[in-house]
DNA sequence: GATGAATGAGTTTTCATTCAT
DNA sequence: AATGAATGAAAACTCATTCAT
């Protein structure tokens, strides 16, 4: 749960948007610098080297992610409200900061190393296993159809996410992902509800 | 439909792997050049510039998309049977040419060029229309439920369908993916047949 | 005559020893600041640039060599035994502080200015003068043979000197440099007395 | 015992002028690039990196100092008469090109790197087996005197060799190098012989 | 005395591409 | 159809140094 300082938070978030614009060839530490105002060496002030940047992308989706997830997890409420709800936040962080959207579900930007890509499979897990819980849950309470195995379920539901938000990106943000993802929502809730 | 040399073809072909194995940033003349076994100044011979290299892999994923979606709508079966051979030949693919599951899905790696994200865009919407299609009759034929649009059923069959190549990727094809995929399919059917 | 303060004196010494470890390439600033355990402008409030560190370097260098010298002047000894004591107090620096060996006959450090390299010039030069001295007295005296000129007699008890202290250092330091220097003495002794 | 393209051999040769005009700091691709007449790039094709143009170095000195201790082997002279063309083929190359004499005797130079460090120890080694061999042979034959060791006799002549040489480099070349070593070589003779 | 933040100039190296052969 | 040699542009990173605090 690494702290940045407010600068390496901007470089963080510089090298998100620079990604989202134009994939990790665009992210390069002349890139960054100008972005941000400063001169190329300066950024080495914050961070030892450019993998430390790839690194600290990371932890902040996986802060992001695991503090979502808590949020959510804390709640009282079904476990259909729930997956709703993580449908729901997903839609408008990336609605209020598109370029994560990006990056998020790039897992090939990160996969020329092996530090990188194992933090990658993390983050994917941590979302995998908070909705395979709350499936779980759901259908031992008969909320949720018991015919399919919770995993099954739990790819079905992650990857439609996934590829509305691609279809989002690649259309260049051109229609209301809050609006289309709840009615695909709707759609999913009622292949898998009883 | 560009006709390729056996050099060009060998070229993408290459190229596909080193971008499957570490993005692409490791798709570089020298590297592609290093691969074959010829000088880097070789490579030129057969593409004008890398873009052309790029634009090969794309065309070269569109025919293939083509003529397997072509095949499939001319068989006389049913539309679940059609949805699933659509399923069965990209897993047979995929376990035959594991480096195409990376490149195939990664649209960020097409982004940085108008002329290659619209490519990207064509094949993805080309899959998306045949299974559209596909699912309209047979919600018309009573074989698929029809209280959910077509266009979001195939969001959900696509989704699936990415999201499990996408993990058998990151696990580095750890698992049978013919296998898998027969599973996840059959749960698939479960939720939209009636 | 340059008084240094403390602070002069552990950067000088932390100077010796990174340059003893890797070449001049490894006296940074960065280094000597990370070394001593402070930043790196605080160094700049002890020298006003590098250049003046390595003349700092030469300058503790020079009044090593000057105060070894008077203090062996100063013995009412015989040449020989004068000789002697020059040859076995540097092997017991050096013993005590390997890293000076590393630095003090490398005068390929301080030949890309001029400042440095006049200096490296004159503390060899007084070492040269003093022995001259000591082996005219000693011609002179009877003690050491006349047929070879003082000069020649005084660079082959250099060279001699140098080069073990060479070999010393390349062999990471591991022979015992006071015993083996003393063996090397004896022989010495053997050629230049009557 | 590789072989270099004459490429290969303008670029080792440039990089010692360049060590020699101002140590290795002076030793910058850019230098070596501006010196021939080339852009930096184009020494890429030629070493694949800096570390093989310094090992290129000395592997240069090695092939020098093999074939010159070789041929001098080959003769059929006294033992004494071959140390003296130890001695004087030395000066005779250094004469002819002055800038090896600012490398080849600089151990520094080498040693931030292992590879280095070990290729200019053998180097080193090399030079001082060949001359105990031969002083082992005039010891026997009664040529040399008996009563000091081998391997300090070889240590005076090469540490001698080696001073002069380093006198004549700081005094930018201002004397007669074969000459005076001549005269050195005169009074060690007087020194070694019986 | 000391530091955090910054910078201009420079380092090694890689890249896509060209050209003469 | 292929190659050896080359290059302009750019990459990541380092260096000595400065300045406000």
């Amino acid at each position: 749960m690494t702290d940045f300082t407010d600068r390496q938070r901007e470089i963080i978030d510089v090298s998100i948007q620079l990604i989202s614009k134009g994939g990790i060839q665009e992210l390069t530490i002349k890139n960054i610098s100008k972005s941000i105002g400063i001169s190329e060496p300066a950024i080495y002030r914050h961070f030892s080297n450019k993998m430390d940047i790839l690194l600290g992308i990371l932890s902040h989706f996986k802060n992001n992610t695991k503090s979502t997830l808590e949020r959510i997890t804390s709640y009282e409420i079904s476990a259909v409200k729930r997956l709703e709800s993580i449908f729901f936040s997903h839609f408008q962080q990336f609605t209020a900061k598109p370029a994560m959207a990006a990056v998020i579900f790039s897992e090939e930007i990160f996969q020329n190393d092996k530090r990188l890509s194992e933090e990658v499979f993390l983050i994917m897990k941590l979302h995998q296993d908070a909705i395979s819980v709350i499936i779980e849950k759901g259908q031992k309470s008969g909320e949720i159809r018991s015919d399919i195995f919770k995993e099954q379920l739990s790819l079905i539901i992650m990857g439609t996410l996934r590829l509305i938000v691609t279809k989002w990106r690649l259309s260049s943000f051109s229609f209301d992902l809050e609006k289309e993802g709840a009615n695909l929502w709707n759609s999913i809730k009622k292949l898998i509800v009883l």
